[in-house]
DNA sequence: CCCGACGATGACAACGAGGTAACCGAGTTA
DNA sequence: TAACTCGGTTACCTCGTTGTCATCGTCGGG
């Protein structure tokens, strides 16, 4: 995937299937289409994509389900998905990780803001994506089974905290602001408060404590968080 | 974000206009105002705003072309754009593939939404927190951590005295004024007492003297202070 | 050796950051 | 449909940090 990642585009409307061709084929990613829920299905079976570009309006399932379908399946739990809605549909509902979504653009886009944004969900996904298996001190995160363990005795997180985890993990011994943390673990089109963050540590913590492993993610007072294997 | 970025906003609507300026001004953002093109084009050559804030409709020079220009210069080419558009306005295409802006906004906007992507912008602009690491002496500063270290023992600072010691670190066998020192540790804009910079100064003294390091920060009478290595 | 200026120090009150629990709304399951 | 789970928000509370001041100590020049 290093060279030319694969992206599918789930969208019926062909001006807009156009517009997203043109613009993502110009930078050299491998593109393949599907006008509905049942062909991307197909198509993801057939063979799994890099990224999928998600219509939140489709014919049929819609694109919100479809997603949530994906996340269900273990094989595409981890599969990049970027929805797209038009107008200011109901940025609520698309809002935060309850979609399912990685992010989301409204139509109208910006080529850049295309680019930028497939861009940088690619690059967010790889480095944890790495080895499968991430080890932090005695924690062991599987990204594969999509669980967490110490002493080979699963821990019980929600989404949200698995994948602020997953973050930490891939970036252990560095301090993270809450901002930074909302725009890599949330996407930074999630409008979340900064505060936020901080009960999601609270649960992400507690769930730690019942495997005495708390101590592992540390407060940088005035400055954000830290995952640290260490002391 | 320490310190106030400013927002120009490019609007002609009066309505608009304040509240656009209620909602981030009461977030403490700096704010810049123009009714049209040309009046922003000449608040942007004044003094370049840290993000802006622009309507697709302008009397005059619309948004859009203006925002081409914008990124034509290159001067201004990194310059966050977000656009203002009432919500049927334009036909998918053509907001799509002309404008250079970084994130839309459909009128009417909630708050939150506008505050969110503004800080969302801001925040994706600012480089990650770079790796650096300090040594002066026995002392190893790490940015990334976040952390100071002595014989890899770890010394408890508070937030001001951290960023006390690191500008000294950064610029170590060099005396500064205690002015100096409150204009580039706390900003200029800080109305502190020269005296309280003594205080920090022996609160960090005290947390280095644990570490039998207190000698590194000396006081040079009539002068200010310094930081060595040697000696 | 003494005095005056400058720095060190300890005390303290106000403030702010972060921890925490409770709540709400949406989605899922029985 | 009701019970339950989960994510996000909010309000409250606590404790550490911070800036200030008054006082004490000390250095250095006359």
């Amino acid at each position: 995937m290093s060279l030319s990642p694969e992206i599918l585009l789930v969208e019926d409307e062909p001006a807009i299937l156009n517009l997203l061709e043109f613009t993502l084929a110009d930078k050299g990613f491998g593109l393949r289409k599907a006008m509905n829920a049942l062909q991307a299905r197909s198509a993801i079976d057939a063979k799994l994509p890099d990224l999928v570009i998600l219509d939140w309006m489709l014919p049929g399932e819609s694109g919100v389900q479809f997603a949530r379908k994906l996340r269900a399946d273990p094989r595409t739990r981890a599969l990049p998905v970027i929805i797209l809605t038009a107008k200011a549909e109901e940025p609520d509902k698309v809002m935060g990780l309850e979609s399912g979504a990685d992010d989301y653009i409204t139509k109208p886009f910006s080529p850049r803001e295309l680019i930028a944004r497939v861009n940088a969900l690619l690059r967010r996904r790889t480095p944890e994506l790495g080895g499968e298996r991430l080890t932090v001190g005695p924690l062991v995160l599987d990204t594969a089974r999509h669980d967490v363990r110490v002493n080979d005795q699963v821990i019980a997180l929600g989404a949200a905290e698995f994948k602020l985890l997953r973050f930490l993990m891939a970036h252990p011994e560095r301090v993270f602001s809450r901002g930074r943390l909302l725009d890599q673990v949330w996407g930074d089109h999630a409008y979340i408060e900064e505060r936020t963050v901080d009960v999601h540590v609270l649960r992400l913590r507690k769930a730690l404590a019942e495997h005495n492993a708390e101590h592992l993610v540390q407060t940088v007072r005035g400055v954000g968080y830290r995952m640290t294997g260490n002391d």
